[in-house]
DNA sequence: ACAATCAGTAACGAATGCGTTAACTATTGA
DNA sequence: TCAATAGTTAACGCATTCGTTACTGATTGT
């Protein structure tokens, strides 16, 4: 879900925004030069997959503040780990073409 | 482009079967419980991203053998590292909170 | 030669995703 | 009190995506 929530360019953008701090929701739509609500949904989006979270300004509770998580990101890294692992390791390659010679 | 091709479920399968080695089209098909062009569509998207490259099997020039690359996979590594430092980055954060403070 | 197999393209329908405007709620400040 | 502001939800239109069946092309083996 993690992966399907950073397909979105504009999604990629606010966390890159967000990789500087908070940022306000209606900071964030103009940053994208978007709507509010278009901008909503992808924050949504985005606190559905962990990657986001929220929280109401103190000095002004109309603010909606947007951080980052690194939760999810870990996850990411760990299976990308292990994906990427293929390339080294020789043994799962050689078992491979063994069952393709066995066909 | 890597992230698109990897948001959907039957793509990140795919890559975890060519983790272990070369397949053919018609064997991840069968694997995915998927029509051939179903799959063939989802083969093409990885191919256009970078995250697998083809080859026509020699002993049966019918059979494509597709296989896994790790350039894209290195690619987004990088940037998820990146993404990932805001968490230890601790000046980024300040000069963030700074911006906030000033509005 | 010819039937069977592997893979891809074409065409269609269903579902999903993204952005917009309009409307609503909550909060602020004059 | 009341107009203005911040954010979200609702409803709509448009485009893309994903899977299916039908068809085509290339290769294999009898």
């Amino acid at each position: 879900m993690t992966l399907a929530a950073l397909a979105d360019p504009t999604r990629r953008k606010v966390v890159d925004l967000l990789r500087e701090g908070p940022r306000s929701a209606g900071d964030l739509a103009t940053e994208a030069r978007m709507s509010p609500p278009a901008m909503s949904r992808h924050l949504r989006v985005l606190r559905g997959s962990g990657l986001v979270e929220v929280d109401t300004d103190e000095s002004d509770a109309r603010r909606r503040l947007y951080r980052l998580r690194p939760d999810p990101i870990v996850g990411l890294q760990a299976w990308l780990d292990q994906v990427e692992s293929f390339w080294s390791d020789q043994l799962g390659g050689f078992r491979a073409h063994a069952k393709q010679a066995g066909r």
